[in-house]
DNA sequence: AAAACGGGGGC
DNA sequence: GCCCCAGTTTT
């Protein structure tokens, strides 16, 4: 099947039956702009069900730039301490708190640069804030939707930024926030990294079978 | 381009 | 006990 913007308009909406909501989309209900970038930063080579409860704990206390941006960072680290990463990641957290306190105005800003400028905030975490906690249009590519964009034949890519690239080139614009949450669910459940469900998959069909690239 | 950061869950 | 996990920053 070729990669038309049809063709590919048509694999997304079937893939799309899973019905769970990834993590973003489910805090996306009762969380801030400021959480929900706190929690994707957390997020980071860590397991939804750990960074999940833990994100919901953290914001019991530290729930505002304000008062994450004075936080004990020894009380911060020991409630972050089980998603790993938790040196770098709470000082990340209470740096970029404070940056929103001082540059920000308070507010967690709604470009992709100024987020980029944020500490712990790259490439992905940006676009994730634009599209769930803002409802913009972006494209964020993680591990899941590099590799699926990959095994698709969607893109052919090395790196998730040429990805990003070449999906925003080959996909309509109203289409873009369905990307992320749509591959992310799809690569959980089916089209895993390692050993992918492929005799459940509804879109086989449309899959080239490009090799299978590595997991990280 | 490669290394460093990391505890917890699944098997 | 071993491997993997919604990346980012530093070397």
């Amino acid at each position: 099947m070729k990669n038309t913007k049809k063709n590919i308009i048509k694999t997304l909406e079937a893939m799309s039956s899973i019905e769970n909501l990834t993590m973003l989309a489910e805090l996306k209900e009762k969380h801030t702009p400021f959480q929900m970038l706190i929690a994707t930063i957390l997020s980071a080579r860590a397991k939804d069900e750990v960074t999940l409860p833990v994100s919901k704990e953290l914001f019991k206390k530290y729930g505002t730039p304000k008062t994450l941006a004075n936080a004990d960072s020894r009380i911060v680290k020991n409630i972050i301490k089980k998603i790993g990463f938790y040196n770098t990641k709470t000082k990340a957290i209470i740096a970029t708190a404070n940056k929103i306190q001082d540059d920000f105005h308070g507010h967690v800003p709604e470009t992709l640069d100024q987020l980029m400028s944020l500490p712990g905030v790259g490439r992905k975490v940006a676009n994730c804030v634009l599209v769930y906690a803002f409802g913009k249009n972006a494209i964020p590519v993680d591990t899941h939707v590099h590799r699926i964009s990959n095994r698709l034949g969607w893109a052919k890519t090395k790196t998730p930024d040429q990805t990003e690239r070449r999906l925003e080139a080959i996909i309509p614009r109203k289409y873009w926030p369905l990307v992320n949450e749509t591959l992310v669910k799809y690569g959980k459940t089916i089209c895993a990294p390692i050993s992918p469900f492929c005799s459940k998959c509804t879109v086989a069909v449309s899959c080239p079978r490009i090799g299978v690239i590595k997991s990280r």
